[in-house]
DNA sequence: ACCGTTACGTAATGACTTGCCGTAAGATGG
DNA sequence: CCATCTTACGGCAAGTCATTACGTAACGGT
């Protein structure tokens, strides 16, 4: 747990150094052998025979048939991804979708549900409340380690929603606190920009970019942002808000013209079929956006810069646009992409974080500066971490 | 070496960690005694005796005389910081500052030399070589161990000049390389703004801030930037180039009225006096300024601005209208302070970033994305750490 | 049925940490 | 000056964790 350098270590530390290491290599591929497993992590078989069999005996992996080849067939073993799961939900003023993965982030089940706009704020929070708890019995096996909500709003290091306008009745809420009491598990919470974002490195257009930023490009517009292949998230939780830069333009005309009408959509096929009035009306859109992208892409010069929310279903009508104005502002201007992930932007990146949440706690992996950690929530400290990973998960799904 | 979590570890690695932790406890205090460090660490004074007798053998750490006190009189140890020294040089357009300091960032002497703005840009490289050399001479007794050198230009990932404006021969310059043939060590090459934030972090007004943003206030206008206690470069070290989109204004009349001005600490104190043209000269030009910053932080939301260069030399005459300005543009306004390091901030920090990346290679610690290696060079790998680690010091200043 | 290949299992070795206990070195007080 | 007290040093034994080495087991191929 350490692993800050200012203390030394012991065997111990040595071991869970060793633990770790074969978890990951295990979760990152198909059923190996003990030897192909030593070959990856650096480990001699001896050594990983020994943390194979605490992971087996602790429900972690689980022996398979082996496979036939010449001389004595090896045993193989596979991480029991369906030890555990995450549910991630993203949270809209129009309703909420709900994702279900098991620890490979591999999706059991998806659902939405309709929400009326004018719920007040208690209502909606217990209404979710209902949604999740529904859709968990569906899945009786499922073991649910963590929870992630997506929200439109800034929200603070501990998972407390500092301002929402969408959402205004949520403002001020401490919504980690409330939602770690829903089931034992604990729940995170944070802005929905980010969360695209971190979807989008994980399964989408920014799998090879440590270094983009994550438009949001819909009624409100926003941004998300990974830098050195984490999020950024600044003091406050307000790292990505230009739009609040009156001299931007982001709240101006051309900008609402666009993303206030009736049917976005409609515009951007125009603009492709060549109508010359709807092309006016793209470019002129895509050369505000591109303004306060440009600011943005100036102070951090990122890689990538990934279009996403409502309006990026308009793909290259509306990227391209873009990287055009954007190639004139900017000294090193990145690449453009439209959004891969679509509309599971929120809902995916919620599991991604709650899954990391996961990794960190259960195998005791980098120390990071996370959200406020509610529900069972006791802190790994010194050997417990070793604990933590055995504890019992047999029975799970058995 | 690995810390990453991929590979496993075995003893050897157990030892670096304890020696690191051993080595962190005592660079950061008074002599300490056997028992006192192993508190310190959380290490048994039985694995601290093998410790320090092995530093003891290299040569980094020598015994000092006991104190006085009640029993048996604990052996004292203390680093010895003079075992090595790093030079750090601010490579300006009219002139160049040196400082030398021993590994504990204590300075041993600092120099400057003019140049003349005409000098070519070969020219001016084996000038400053030159310099170095002679003002090394000076002190035979110290071992250098690295180099950095700061410039005015955009510096890429291995220390190669991009773009430089100021300097504008250098552009596609590897100076990294050129200057790790220097001496016999590795030489490193950054952005002088991303130096001055490194500084201001180290010694200034941003030591108790992980995320804040560097301006460099001057005949050029820059930004340094460090994001969760790490300098922030960007893909291409474009990062902080704020002034290049024109719709903000800092390459407009309202800048340049102060800051191509003869004199322009005349204008601060004129306005400080209370001269009415004078303030309306400041206020336009804090409040053009305080639009590029506001767009900075509305980007990644930091904690604190400083505001460096030579017109930081106004203090809270430029620092005050900015943050007057800066509060209404900014959601969340961070805090606002001029630079307390001054002149010496590039140097200052050149020092720093050499002293990371040597302690980086002498005590195999964090592994880190850093810059060209030129020199020595030779990386680490697998058990060479500790060899690296033991290397002869002896005969360095004995 | 034999042989070669590959993996498994046990034993031996080395390294590091911890805990224990006797000894050494200085200060304090008579 | 000597006895005593306090604290640190030094050696010894035990436990944990890792690695290497070697004999054994299991399967496919001939």
């Amino acid at each position: 747990m350490n692993r800050t350098g200012l203390t030394g270590g012991d065997p111990a530390l040595l071991r869970r150094l060793n633990v770790e290491a074969v978890l990951r290599v295990m979760r990152s591929a198909e059923p190996m052998t003990l030897t192909q497993i030593g070959r990856a992590a650096s480990l001699s078989r001896q050594t990983v025979d020994v943390v194979i069999a605490e992971l087996d005996e602790a429900g972690w992996i689980e022996e398979v048939a082996p496979e036939r080849s010449i001389g004595r067939p090896a045993r193989r073993y596979r991480f029991r991804a369906e030890a555990g799961h995450v549910l991630g939900i993203d949270v809209g003023v129009a309703g909420i979708r709900m994702t279900l993965t098991d620890l490979d982030g591999a999706v059991v089940a998806s659902r939405s549900a309709e929400m009326a706009p004018g719920i007040s704020g208690p209502d909606r929070l217990t209404r979710i409340h209902a949604c999740a708890a529904g859709f968990l019995a569906e899945h009786p096996h499922a073991r649910l380690r963590a929870l992630c909500l997506g929200v439109p709003a800034i929200v603070d290091t501990y998972g407390r929603i500092r301002l929402s306008t969408p959402l205004p009745e949520w403002s001020g809420t401490d919504l980690a606190s409330i939602a770690g009491t829903w089931f034992d598990c604990p729940a995170y919470v944070e802005n929905d920009a980010n969360l695209a974002a971190l979807a989008e490195h994980w399964r989408g257009a920014a799998r090879y970019a440590d270094d983009f930023i994550q438009l949001i490009a819909g009624k409100r517009s926003g941004a998300g942002m990974m830098l050195g292949g984490r999020l950024h998230r600044g003091r406050g939780g307000a790292a990505g808000e230009i739009g609040a830069l009156a001299l931007l333009g982001w709240e101006g005309d051309a900008m609402n013209d666009v993303r206030a009408s009736p049917d976005p959509a409609q515009i951007f096929a125009d603009a492709a079929a060549g109508d010359p009035s709807a092309t006016a009306r793209v470019d002129r859109f895509a050369r505000v956006l591109a303004q306060g992208i440009a600011a943005m892409v100036l102070t951090v010069n990122p890689d990538l810069v990934v279009i996403g929310g409502g309006l990026s279903q308009a793909g290259e009508a509306l990227a391209g646009p873009v990287r055009g104005h954007l190639d004139k502002l900017c000294l090193d201007p990145p690449q453009v992409a439209a959004s891969t992930v679509g509309v599971e932007a929120v809902a995916l990146g919620a599991v991604r974080l709650a899954l990391e949440h996961t990794n960190a706690e259960l195998f005791g992996a980098h120390t990071e500066g996370g959200r406020k950690v509610a529900g069972t929530g006791a802190p790994v400290t010194g050997r417990s971490a070793g604990q933590g990973l055995f504890e019992s998960v047999r029975g799970a799904s058995d």
